[in-house]
DNA sequence: CTGTTAGCGCTTTCAC
DNA sequence: GTGAAAGCGCTAACAG
């Protein structure tokens, strides 16, 4: 019969005759006592409900099971990916997540960080690497382990697992100087909302300069990279004659998704007229006729290394730094080459 | 200048020349304490860069200002908007959450209560009504408050807010019906899996059933509702020969995506061969040609009324135990008028 | 291997 | 309005 109160380890010492120490002992699985009392113990407390406190277990070990995880945005399936791969990992070995949404914002960030500090945490994700340096500091003074995961960097607060978007964006425009195109437009959104978008812009960028030409034309009206987003900014790319874009290149799928409706729905063939790429490699594409050039990110696994680099770290492990996931350059039906 | 180590009340205490206790009363905007000198307090707290330690106040205080959210899924956007609406409520209050991704698995949710109750939560949020015995006898010794949702029942644990998946199954078979339809095909997941996609067919079928018409085949072997599942199980459908239907009703608009793509990749008219309809009303559909048929689910609505009822229930407040939410049928063109 | 003694940093209670 | 004392439930450090 389980007690009206919530048991406490007292409750299981005196139901075992042992002293709470033992229990604890047990129940943490540290060493200090033997098989034989271990076993009858845990046996007890399953048997009258016990569960430590976990409030009491951190204020007494001075550190808890919770690891907080700051991502921009749950919109859009990337960062859900992302940070499923983590929390699966994380949970497995017996962590707990606390999420955070900042939309964005560094100032938003910097609030989160200084709160969730006051929860002892075991260890702290921020996605990107541009922080406020009130957090940086606040992260330095704290010695918890932090890892910045989705973009890299040589030269950590910590731990980084991520993308080089500069180098991806040099990637997809490579690959579309060497298909040809000479006349790119840009979609995205408002410049400086997306760190790793506009650096991926400058990769592009980059790549396009290198083959002497420059992008036409920038649509960043848009707030989030939402399906009607690159829907509306296509739509305000070809109602202005002035520009002719040969081929278009979107923040994300789901706005080059957008993008490749409003030509279909307005009579301009791709990859004839236009050619379009994305980012990310979304679930989407499996199932369109025409799927979209796109750069393919790893997000579960790159989750999976985050927890595991992190995890590492906590137990103090030792461990590399970074890590570093290339992406990969899928062709689809949206490009193709120009030398006709 | 920030001292070395982590202030404590104590060290703000001392700086002001007061006791612990107004500190505490002061950083926790209580009464007893004068205003003056509360002003004084925050403002030195400020200086030293004190926050108070979670962990401590949680045990001191015997409950925390976290709350646990347990969701089958953050794949496919519903739970993510659902999750995001009500994170941003229940932030403006001062909690913060901690997230569970179930699986659909009732074993996984159990256990994670167990888990989450260690934490003295201010209260739960599960998703669904379907819950073990066990977990249920846990949550009623725990009291904490505790918010079912997306499901909607008369009779919840203690408060809840969300859809009647039965009734909207049936609005969508009736509007299916009405429309002339007579021979509907099933596509979904494995039955047991998701609950309240099981209910949503069973209104479907009882629709159809006063309407003397029955499904002609069902399609579960998926795991779970991706665009690709849908695609997939639709070849599937119009592999066999036998069957002829007339409309096909999709668990998610995802998996009505998928359909829709592997129709107009093989040569079959939607809505003139066969109709499709969806569930959700996700974004996707603001940008197609031909929009799904599909009952819309106020997905961040729903998210932002379930954080004020939990809220106004972990203060103290009377409010109503339940809210439904009515889904909105919006006729797409993948349906059309059967009567010509 | 086992148990005792001090806290962890804060709030509750109860004096003044 | 203010402060001293007594925990919240558990673990670290030590002693046996």
């Amino acid at each position: 019969m389980p007690q009206k109160q919530k048991p406490k380890i007292e409750d299981v010492a005196q139901a075992a005759g042992v002293s709470i120490m033992s229990v604890s002992r047990a129940m943490r699985g540290v060493e200090g006592i033997s098989q034989k009392k271990r076993e009858q113990i845990l046996k007890i407390a399953r048997r009258i409900g016990y569960y430590p406190n976990n409030v009491a277990v951190s204020l007494a070990a001075s550190s808890s099971n919770l690891v907080g995880v700051s991502v921009p945005t749950l919109f859009g399936t990337v960062f859900s990916e992302i940070y499923d791969g983590m929390r699966s990992t994380l949970e497995k070995s017996g962590f707990a997540t606390i999420i955070d949404v900042s939309d964005y914002s560094i100032s938003h960030e910097e609030a989160w960080v200084e709160r969730m500090i006051s929860w002892q945490p075991a260890g702290l994700v921020l996605t990107g690497v541009d922080h406020s340096e009130r957090t940086r500091d606040a992260l330095r003074r704290a010695k918890i382990p932090v890892l910045e995961i989705w973009d890299y960097t040589e030269d950590p607060i910590d731990l980084c697992v991520g993308v080089d978007h500069l180098k991806a964006g040099a990637q997809m425009g490579t690959h579309l100087t060497e298909l040809g195109y000479k006349n790119p437009a840009y979609v995205g959104v408002q410049s400086g909302k997306d760190p790793r978008a506009d650096r991926r812009f400058q990769g592009l960028e980059q790549s396009f300069d290198d083959a002497d030409c420059q992008f036409c034309a920038q649509d960043r009206d848009a707030i989030s990279a939402t399906f009607e987003a690159g829907f509306k900014a296509t739509e305000r790319l070809f109602e202005d004659e002035t520009i002719n874009p040969d081929v278009i290149c979107y923040l994300h799928d789901n706005m080059a998704f957008g993008g490749l409706m409003y030509c279909e729905q307005n009579g301009i063939s791709c990859p004839e007229d236009i050619g379009i790429i994305g980012y990310n490699g979304l679930a989407i594409n499996e199932v369109l006729a025409k799927r979209i050039t796109t750069a393919i990110t790893p997000r579960y696994k790159m989750g999976q290394d985050s927890a595991s680099l992190l995890i590492a770290k906590i137990l103090g492990a030792k461990t590399k730094r970074t890590i570093s996931h290339p992406v990969i350059i899928e062709e689809g039906q949206t490009t193709r080459s120009q030398s006709n």
